[in-house]
DNA sequence: GTAGGATGCTAAC
DNA sequence: TTAGCCTCCTACG
């Protein structure tokens, strides 16, 4: 479930479960072996996170574990004693109290402090890094002749977004997604900026993706909560061929940059 | 049992 | 633009 909340989220769980002790770390399914050997033992210092990339920190001299889950990394938190892994678990961190297990990631990879630097430095700002501020990707959005949709998913531009996000904030601003960036004004940049920094923190907070409005609830309207695994309340995310929430309109979807877009035909002609 | 899809991304053409 | 990567789960015979 990996967008940019699931990685802060994971961020903060690992410095509460490990943050300040020596750690157990192995692979058993065998590809990060030498570096977990290498790292077996020693304090787990620190943590941090940009977009979709989450780092580990084992201190200056040992440098950071830099994951990155794609599609269908998962992390899995345990209490001692940890149970025997299965062959799938790429990492295992685990301490007197607690363990993670990491399976399926993109990338579990031992780097260096500079190599984590050029992973920030090609990122956009980041909703969820309190620095962060939606400047640089106004700067680029509005000189980009891209449709805003696969804007918002290019993390270059911005870092954390993913296709629930996109798909979520371009309905509550009834953004058309074929719109070109050039074409967004200031003040539509601005209100996505904040709305995603208010929607991701919120993400945070419930481990799960949470977009309709107060009044749009599943109570207040009277209508079945969402069933799916993906958990949250959302407008038009998954939703194709379902009725929009606010104007009944059939939910639309297309492909889009390689991802299934959603959006409601009605609600979004801005 | 098999196929296909999923909240992602990159390298190669 | 496409194939490829990595895992798990559901739908369909």
């Amino acid at each position: 479930m990996p967008e940019g909340h699931t990685i802060h989220r994971l961020a903060e769980d690992h410095l509460d479960r490990f943050g300040g002790g020596a750690v157990r770390v192995t692979s058993p399914q065998g590809k990060f072996s030498d570096s977990a050997a290498l790292l077996d033992g020693r304090v787990f210092e620190s943590v941090d996170a940009h977009g979709k990339h989450l780092f580990l920190g084992f201190g200056e001299d040992t440098g950071w574990v830099h994951i990155h889950l794609g599609l269908f990394g998962k992390v899995a938190f345990g209490d001692a004693p940890a149970p025997p892994p299965t062959d799938t678990v790429r990492l295992r961190i685990a301490s007197g109290t607690a363990y993670m297990d990491l399976r399926g990631p993109t990338t579990c990879a031992l780097i260096t402090e500079p190599e984590k630097r050029a992973i920030h430095d090609r990122l956009g700002p980041d909703p969820l890094r309190p620095a962060d501020d939606g400047e640089k990707a106004w700067a680029r959005v509005s000189r980009s002749r891209t449709t805003v949709a696969a804007l918002l998913m290019d993390q270059k531009v911005i870092a954390g977004v993913g296709n629930v996000y996109r798909a979520e904030v371009l309905f509550r601003h009834g953004i058309d997604p074929y719109r070109a960036g050039k074409d967004l004004v200031r003040r539509e940049w601005d209100a996505i900026w904040a709305d995603l920094v208010a929607l991701m923190r919120e993400g945070v907070r419930n481990n799960r993706i949470d977009t309709v409005r107060p009044e749009h609830t599943p109570e207040a309207m009277n209508r079945p909560p969402r069933v799916d695994d993906h958990g949250g309340e959302v407008y038009v995310y998954r939703r194709a061929q379902l009725p929009c929430h606010l104007c009944a309109t059939e939910i639309r979807t297309a492909p889009l940059a390689a991802r299934n877009l959603f959006w409601c035909p009605t609600c979004q002609r801005n």
